[in-house]
DNA sequence: GGCGTGACGGTTGAT
DNA sequence: AGATCAACCGTCACG
């Protein structure tokens, strides 16, 4: 075991990894490091390369590049949660239904039928074990009434999804089972992410990397001071980046939309901010020494990269930013795996660890 | 030396 | 309120 933990205090825990990176076990890495480990594969650095100048795991730089590629998002997936309900209201309604019209329907054609009738969609679908299940629970004695229904059958409403109820939406979900969240139960907009942004030459990995933002607490002016939890974070970037796809003319008619937490308009401050941990977040690790790489006052990104430069991007950029080019093109949409469901306080203020990347060695 | 992958220990959030 | 479960995480080590 190489890993040490680094917590010098009570407030500050995580561990330093092989290349002398710090990482949280357990946590993603800051969207602004997945970003980052992103858009210098893009500049042609060899994930070898990046994973010594970011300090982060090989391993790490190959699954999140691996995911990018296949997803075409740099975003971490929905941890913890638990899988979605099946057995709905409205999906022991409909049993209840099969089951009163026909008392002597076996599990499976009741399966069958809330298929054939759209209630439920192949995703969706409770187990033949579950519809027994609720058969025998729910339903029992069919000449009561229960709680899902006081009084005349609805008419079985396949339409009726449960999103409003469930943050997770079946129908939206990908093949792999990732939760997405529901259009209408967190209605999220990304406009403040709707960044473009400036990259820096790609002649040297240190300017490339010029991560201010992580190192230079100067430049974390606007840091809230409270760095809301890691999910909720990265479910905001989640949730903002398909607007990356509204700046590059893509997709903005999804994003335009839904527009319930607007962020500040200065994308470049308020994501500087988001994307910088103040000393006293909630990790505390990222917030190691700074300034060591860039110097403050030094900061002058030019839009050089073919690849990365963008309309508008004569703004110099911090190592926070998400870059449109975080997600590939539309076309990876319909493989992406869908963002994570969203919770609570995620549209708020967007925090980043910071970093410890001294990149001394450079 | 570079890279893909699985085990591992950990965190998270819904149930 | 706490336990459980199943998702995810990054690191590490191996091939």
């Amino acid at each position: 075991m190489s890993k040490s933990h680094v917590s010098v205090t009570e407030q500050t825990y995580g561990e330093v990894n092989q290349l002398g990176g710090v990482f949280v076990n357990g946590r993603p890495l800051p969207n602004a490091i997945r970003l980052r480990i992103v858009e210098l594969a893009q500049l042609g650095i060899r994930p070898c390369d990046i994973s010594r100048q970011l300090r982060v795991s090989h391993g790490c730089v190959s699954k999140i590049l691996a995911r990018y590629n296949e997803t075409g998002s740099i975003l971490p997936g929905a941890i913890g949660g638990s899988k979605p309900r099946v057995t709905t209201p409205n999906v022991v309604k409909n049993i209840r239904e099969y089951k009163q019209s026909d008392p002597g329907i076996f599990a499976w054609e009741i399966r069958d039928r809330l298929l054939a009738d759209g209630v439920c969609d192949k995703y969706n679908v409770p187990s033949v074990s579950s519809i027994s299940r609720i058969l025998r629970n729910k339903i029992g004695n069919l000449s009561q009434p229960n709680q899902y229904e006081s009084g005349k059958h609805a008419p079985a409403q396949a339409s009726l999804s449960y999103n409003h109820i469930y943050p997770y939406s079946y129908p939206n979900m990908s093949p792999t089972g990732t939760k997405m969240t529901s259009p209408t139960a967190v209605p999220v907009t990304a406009g403040h992410m709707s960044i473009s942004r400036a990259w820096p030459s790609a002649h040297t990995v240190t300017n490339i990397l010029g991560i201010r933002a992580f190192m230079d607490p100067t430049a974390i002016t606007g840091t809230e001071g409270y760095a809301p939890k890691m999910e909720e974070w990265s479910s905001v970037n989640r949730a903002a980046f398909p607007s990356a796809h509204g700046v590059n003319g893509i997709d903005k008619s999804t994003i335009e939309g839904d527009i319930k937490y607007p962020q500040p308009s200065s994308t470049l401050s308020s994501y500087v901010s988001a994307c910088a941990y103040s000393p006293t977040n909630q990790y505390g690790v990222y917030s190691g020494p700074t300034g060591g790489y860039v110097a403050p006052g030094h900061h002058h990104w030019q839009p050089q990269s073919p690849v990365l430069s963008h309309a508008g991007s004569g703004m110099g950029m911090h190592a926070g930013d998400i870059h449109p080019m975080a997600f590939k093109h539309q076309a990876r949409e319909g493989d992406r795996k869908p963002p994570s469901p969203l919770s609570k306080q995620q549209h708020e203020d967007l925090n980043v660890h910071g970093l410890s990347l001294s990149t001394s060695s450079s």
